[in-house]
DNA sequence: ATGATTTGACCTGC
DNA sequence: GCAGGTCAAATCAT
């Protein structure tokens, strides 16, 4: 049994490497820069094909273990016997042909849900993955005439509800990632106004995003670091005026960012890691990239499926192409953008840029789990 | 027509 | 049994 696990392990090991080359070698064929700059058409398109097949291997993999170990795992379980493939969805009901239809609640089982997520993850293990969710609580201050859209943090979000807390003024919010049943992020947040100050939002997040959405490179809420960040021009009046700014440096582990607009304030609490957040694109600056190196070589399997493959076979809308560019040589590489770069981008958090596909050199870095941030924060809380 | 939000009902864990 | 979390039909907005 654990020899056949290894085995397993090992396979799919084998199948990321080797998406891992093909698309290193794809990369080759189409950067500018490389030696081939006669890139072959038909090569190209074989080496995709490969990288796709690769990685649906490695997804099959992956299916097959779940559906093996989680028919055992949860027997006795009411609602054992639904290991398929769904979108995640507690309730949702997918059946595989050999599968029986039991213990359906009347109402929600009349409803089968059409879409197969991408992720593929089954029933159970996606139930075990939601208890092992990271999860942290921001706390966001409006100032006044701010919307509460002001609160977007780059991500598409969904309501999917709302519930009066006990003992909260204020209904919580639920809201998940509207890619969830296109891409299978599982990634949620609530919503919960503060009962003393109504322009005070806790918002917790729960999961980490999966999907490919590149608004968020431009907005990114969380930029880890252990200091206080200020993004932006007005990093000296982004903060609550009675509350100096050394004493919320001083706080660590809870973490505080402000953006250019004074109206966001966020405090950021309950993380053990960054990576927790941003699994890929650690934020880290090359002045700090070498004490965080390890945390940045963590990188979400998903992650890479999801934006390798949205990278190929999307077309190209990224907004950001200039903030996630990468040197090739990885980690803590040369920063494209500058301070007032950066100023710019968030400043300018809705607008496109015109790059036509993503960066290779990103996507080769995130390949090789040398993943840093080109902000360097320190400079821009000085 | 399509997608997002609202809201009452349902499910689960404590 | 209760509270929190989620679902999904109904409704609203575009």
């Amino acid at each position: 049994m654990e020899e056949s696990l290894k085995c397993e392990q090992v396979g799919l090991i084998d199948e990321l490497i080797l998406g891992k080359e093909l698309a290193k070698k794809l990369c080759d064929h189409l950067l500018p820069s490389s030696s081939s700059t006669s890139s072959s058409h038909e090569t190209n398109e074989v080496l995709i094909e490969k990288i796709i097949s690769t990685y649906e291997k490695a997804i099959a993999m992956l299916n097959c273990k779940a559906n093996v170990g989680e028919s055992k795992a949860k027997n006795g379980s009411k609602r054992d016997s639904h290991c398929s493939l769904t979108n995640g969805s507690p309730r949702s009901e997918v059946m595989e042909p050999e599968f029986e239809h039991k213990n359906v609640s009347k109402k929600r089982g009349e409803k089968v849900h059409g879409l197969i997520s991408d992720f593929n993850l089954g029933f159970f293990e996606m139930m075990e993955f939601r208890k092992t969710m990271p999860r942290w609580t921001e706390q966001v201050k409006l100032c006044l005439g701010t919307a509460e859209g002001s609160l977007e943090d780059g991500y598409s979000w969904r309501k999917y509800g709302q519930k009066d807390i006990l003992g909260a003024k204020f209904p919580r919010g639920y809201y998940r990632c509207t890619y969830r049943n296109i891409q299978g992020c599982l990634a949620t947040k609530q919503l919960q106004k503060s009962d003393e100050d109504p322009m005070m939002y806790e918002i917790t997040y729960i999961g980490r995003h999966t999907c490919t959405q590149v608004n968020h490179l431009n907005k990114a809420v969380v930029p880890p670091s252990k200091t206080k960040m200020c993004i932006g021009e007005n990093k000296h009046q982004t903060h609550q005026k009675n509350q100096p700014q050394e004493e919320k440096i001083e706080q660590p582990p809870e973490t505080i960012f402000s953006f250019g607009s004074p109206a966001l304030e966020v405090k950021v609490e309950g993380l053990d890691h960054m990576e927790d957040i941003f699994p890929s694109f650690c934020f880290s600056s090359p002045s700090i990239g070498s004490e965080n190196e390890d945390n940045n070589n963590i990188f979400s399997y998903t992650m890479i499926e999801n934006n390798l493959m949205e990278s190929f076979i999307s077309p190209p809308t990224s907004e950001s192409n200039m903030f996630c560019h990468w040197g090739s040589t990885g980690l803590g590489q040369s920063v494209h953008s500058s301070p007032s770069d950066i100023t710019d981008i968030v400043s300018t958090s809705t607008s496109v840029t015109t790059s036509p596909i993503m960066d290779l050199d990103f996507l080769l870095d995130k390949i090789d789990f040398d993943i840093g941030f080109p902000i360097n924060t320190t400079e821009l809380c000085t």
